[in-house]
DNA sequence: CGTATATAGTTAGCAAAGGTAATGAGACAT
DNA sequence: ATGTCTCATTACCTTTGCTAACTATATACG
C-alpha cells in the first residue's frame, strides 16, 4: 500500500544536478502554463506575440531565420506568420536578391499593437515581480540571462 | 521604412519589472519548447510525467486536486489519468467517503517507471547544467524557488 | 548550356494538450 | 423528497508543434 512516503516539493534535492533539473523543467511547465492562460486574454495568442516581437527585433527577417530564432520548425512558423499577415500586422515582401526566400516586416499597424499590448503584456508577471524582494528580483534578473542563454542551444 | 530600430536582445533592459517580465516570459516559452521537444523521446508525454509525479507525491489525491496541483482545468487532467490509467502507471479506487470522487495512486508499474525513467528524465537539461559555472548553477537553484512559488499563485 | 542537386517556403496531415459546455451521479440542505 | 451544488467525465473545438511531401528558385558541374 501506498502510505504517502516521504516526498517532499519539487524543489526538494536541488542539490544535484539532476534535482535541479527536474525541478527547474516541472516548474517551468507550469509556470509556462500559467503565462500561456493570461495571454489568452488578449488579442493575439503567446506564441504570435512572441513572433510578432521578434519580426520587430530583427526587421526583414526571413521566416527561415524567425524558425531558428524561436527554435521552432519552419511549417510552424509559417502558420503564425500567416495569421499575422492576415491581420495586417506584418507584411511580407519579396527578397532583394533570393526570389525563393520572403523577408517579412511590422507594418505600422503591428507597431500600434506592439506598443499599446506592451504596456499590459506581462501584467500577470509584472504584478507577481512586484511582490517579491529587490533580492529575489536580482535572482532572476540573473537567472534569465542564464536560462535564455540554455533555450538558445 | 523599417531601418532596424536599436533593438536589443530579449535580455536587454531587464531593469524595470516590466523588462524583466517580457524577457522571463519569452525565454520560459522557448526554453519549454526545447524541453517538450526532449520529453517526446521518451514513452510518456512530459505532461503525463509530470502529472505522474505528482500523483506519487500525493498518494490517493482526486482528479480535482490534482487539476489544482498542476493549474489545469479538470477536463485536462482526467485525459492525462485515463492514458496513465490504461497503461497501468496508476489506479483509481473510490473514494472512502465521497462516491463522486476518485482518488488516484501510483501502481508498482508507475513507481519503477518513475525510478527508471528518473535517472535520463532530465538528461538533457541535465547535461546543459553541466556546462554552467557553479556561481550559475547557484543562481538557477535560487530561481527555481523563487520561480516554483510564482508559478504556484 | 543543361541537367542535377540543394535550399526556402509552403501545404497537407497528424498528434498533443489545453479549454469550455454539457452530462450524470452522488451529496446535502431545507 | 426535492432542489441545488459538486466532482468527474464526455464531447467537441482550438492552438501549436511536428514530419513528409511539394513547388519554385538558386547553384554546381559535366
Amino acid at each position: 500500500m501506498l502510505t504517502n512516503p516521504p516526498k517532499m516539493s519539487p524543489a526538494a534535492n536541488l542539490r544535484s544536478d539532476a534535482g535541479l533539473a527536474s525541478a527547474l523543467r516541472v516548474t517551468l511547465a507550469r509556470l509556462n502554463r500559467r503565462l500561456r492562460r493570461q495571454a489568452a486574454k488578449h488579442s493575439l495568442t503567446a506564441t504570435q506575440l512572441a513572433t510578432l516581437a521578434a519580426v520587430e527585433r530583427h526587421s526583414a527577417i526571413t521566416p527561415g531565420e524567425l524558425a531558428e530564432q524561436e527554435k521552432v520548425q519552419p511549417p510552424s512558423i509559417t502558420r503564425v506568420i500567416a495569421a499575422l499577415d492576415e491581420r495586417g500586422l506584418i507584411a511580407r515582401s519579396p527578397h532583394p536578391t533570393d526570389r525563393r526566400q520572403v523577408t517579412v516586416s511590422v507594418t505600422e499597424a503591428g507597431l500600434a499593437l506592439l506598443k499599446e499590448e506592451r504596456r499590459r503584456k506581462e501584467a500577470w508577471l509584472a504584478q507577481r515581480l512586484k511582490e517579491l524582494t529587490p533580492e529575489e528580483k536580482t535572482v532572476l534578473r540573473q537567472a534569465a540571462q542564464i536560462l535564455e542563454k540554455l533555450s538558445k542551444i
